[in-house]
DNA sequence: CGGAGCGTTGATTAACTTCAAGGGCTGTGG
DNA sequence: CCACAGCCCTTGAAGTTAATCAACGCTCCG
């Protein structure tokens, strides 16, 4: 009923239209979820840490493409027998609902920054999104010592822009002082305050997650 | 338990962090979903036409504002009754879950968009997404006599353009023989497959609802 | 007739992409 | 231990797209 798989970084989980033979969560890990144009142009639509779900009731195959960015396990069930026991338990069926209103609520606020953000600001709100999903997860309380999952070129993939300017802009914001780099993959914030207003987003929230 | 409602265009339904007092079905009209940056810079990212629904089980604010585009009419049921429904008849709780996938589907359909494509691909998808939702609803079947239900300027928030490049790149569409307007609020598509090869999505499909 | 709302068009500018070159790790093999 | 290749990242310069700024046209309506 219950198995565990693993995937290098590169690899491909599911190709968009494959059957969804499988319902999972995420144990160890990050994937991406993503779009792609005709002529090759890619959009990260969702990105998928430790505890998040893939899969959708009712729904034999997936719309985009799911690739693990690290090495990732995953703890997957099988579709049909997942399915049956949604029936049996409603309070299994509520949750996915709350999952799907969570990432439909994320996708909206992608949408905002897609369409109307500048690169500066898409930048200071994926790293402000980074603090947020990090502390959540309980691996770090402290704003310090922050992991950068993505590389450049991935980074602009989920922000749209080119990995030329995603370097600009992170090194932009480390001139003014709002982060520091450790290395390469990992930084600190300075001055959280200053990155929120860099974000372009009302003091109160309408954060992403 | 249900009752009607009306509002004009321009009006706004609900507010960003409203009670969700109630729960609605739109009947008649066009209205829009929208979030705002602080300095007042907007971006659709939902357009309700007739039959979409608006609420969501388990919440009790939504997150963005709801604004009638044209006159517009909902049926209403009070939140607390129609909860309580959906606990009792698992066959709608199952209805608003699809719903729900149905959203998120189309929210990734147009991060992609907002992301990746050019002002024309952009204008291209928006214009095949209404050929295909007109005729989902039956209105029309022909692809010939279609209504723009938004303005240049509202067609920009949706696409996360400016109205100027709204109104060079649907005129640019019209000079290359795609579409060919009766007026400013109604055209026909002339040649829907050169309007699918503009949008700049592969053929088979993966289009926005 | 005058004004408001909406749309078009032109000129200029700004932001981001594209193109190009080089730098700095890291792992591997001689 | 060093040389070298590959990968990722940075930086600079040129090019493009769409935004911005500005003016004008059309239509409806009082």
């Amino acid at each position: 009923m219950k198995m565990y798989r693993s995937y290098k970084p590169g690899e491909t989980i599911l190709w968009r239209g494959d059957d969804l033979q499988f319902v999972a969560s995420v144990v160890k890990g990050v994937a991406s979820l993503s779009k792609t144009l005709e002529d090759g142009r890619t959009q990260m639509v969702g990105l998928l840490l430790p505890s998040d779900f893939i899969g959708r009731p009712g729904r034999e195959t997936v719309e985009f493409d799911i690739t693990a960015i690290t090495d990732v396990t995953l703890c997957c069930f099988r579709r049909k027998p997942f399915e049956e026991m949604i029936q049996t338990t409603p309070h299994i069926a509520q949750r996915l609902m709350e999952i799907a209103l969570d990432e439909l609520d994320a996708a909206r606020d992608w949408m905002l920054l897609l369409g109307r953000k500048t690169a500066r600001e898409k930048i200071a709100t994926f790293l402000e999104m980074l603090v947020r999903r990090t502390n959540v997860h309980g691996i770090d309380a402290n704003s310090s010592d922050l992991t950068l999952p993505l590389t450049r070129d991935e980074i602009a993939n989920y922000l749209g822009l080119t990995l030329e300017t995603v370097s600009r802009q992170l090194n932009a914001l480390k001139n003014e002082g709002m982060i520091r780099f450790v290395d390469r993959r990992h930084f600190e914030v300075v001055d959280l305050l200053a990155l929120h207003e860099a974000t372009g987003d009302d003091a109160d929230g309408g954060l992403p997650v």
